[in-house]
DNA sequence: AACTATTTATAAGA
DNA sequence: TTCTTATAAATAGTT
């Protein structure tokens, strides 16, 4: 329509294309508009202009646009908003209750400055306290009967080590001794290893 | 356009009704296309018939519906959902880091059968667990000293109410005795209590 | 879905 | 922006 054109790509020209936007912005709502009156349909246009003003068309039958996104959603099951809600709710009940079992947990080992004990609740604790305490002396025993057992190896291995060493120069010597026909040296070398 | 008409108002006939419904949509979305690209404007056209069937149109320059309300809120500081997000991130951080902390406290306690550790940070845990038991035992001390000291002030409490009585029933004996100017059944009333 | 008479939208110019 | 107007486009009614 209008005198001439019919080829639809960006107008270059800024201000011609500023006039059209207008013109045609008007249009489009006119027709979504009347759409929406004469079919009795529910529709929702979000328009941006370049320079990034914002116009929008709500059909009067529909009262926001967030219950307009809400039953696009709903038709097409993308649900993008409220999956991503639903997971943040599970994920938030997680860590929640992580949270709680922590901090009972906790409570189970510790006196807290603010509250106050009864004592049968104090000598709980106490043997929540004792319990842990076995816990972690019998780990740390452990690990030391570990290190000792390793470190006995060792000395084992130099002291094998040592004896294989004294043995090797004894029969050096015997070897000696049959070559020389004498044993008088051997005597010089007095091995107090192992 | 068209031979006649020109009111806009709901066509009660459903053929035509539905007839005009396409007509329009194909007009409506051509011309949301034809303003998106020789405007360079962005455009999201969300539209349902009267029977629910769902057209939609976005223009090529956005990626998602999704982005694009985002957009609109932005715009517009509706921002209803990226409010309630914020809010549930925060609180999520929030949990999360508590639970961090609590995590942190326990680690300072326990052995977790899980672990490894090395005598040095068994060791530190040991020292940990003591000094809890520390605070445990001095607390509880602390109750049944206060305990101790309520029942010392009850005891004490009793022992004046007996005295007192004692001197009441002293006292009413000597009013007798000087009633009856005898002293002889005083004697009979032992007074042990005390 | 296709045709066409007619209305409507709008490009260009002021 | 807004108005005007020539002209292209959309579409109501019909088949």
């Amino acid at each position: 329509m209008g005198r001439g054109r019919s080829e639809i790509k960006r107008i270059e020209n800024p201000t011609q294309r500023q006039s059209t936007f207008y013109k045609r912005r008007d249009g489009l709502f006119k027709k979504a508009r009347e759409l929406a009156v004469l079919c009795d349909a529910d529709l929702l246009l979000l328009l941006f202009s370049a320079s990034g003003k914002l116009y929008h068309f709500l059909s009067p039958t529909v009262p926001s646009v967030r219950e307009f996104v809400e039953r696009y959603e709903a038709t097409t099951h993308t649900k993008v908003w409220a999956d991503i809600r639903q997971e943040r709710r599970a994920e938030l009940e997680k860590v929640g209750s992580m949270c709680d079992l922590l901090e009972k947990q906790l409570r189970f080992m510790t006196v807290d400055d603010g509250e106050e004990y009864t004592v049968p609740s104090l000598e709980a604790l106490e043997h929540n306290l004792e319990a842990a305490m076995r816990k972690v002396r019998s780990e740390k025993d452990r690990k030391i009967g570990g290190e000792i057992c390793y470190l006995q190896n060792i000395i084992r291995g130099r002291q094998e080590e040592r004896y294989g060493l004294c043995d090797k120069i004894a029969h050096a010597q015997t070897l000696k001794d049959v070559e020389c026909g004498s044993t008088s040296l051997s005597n010089g070398l007095d091995l107090k290893l192992g």
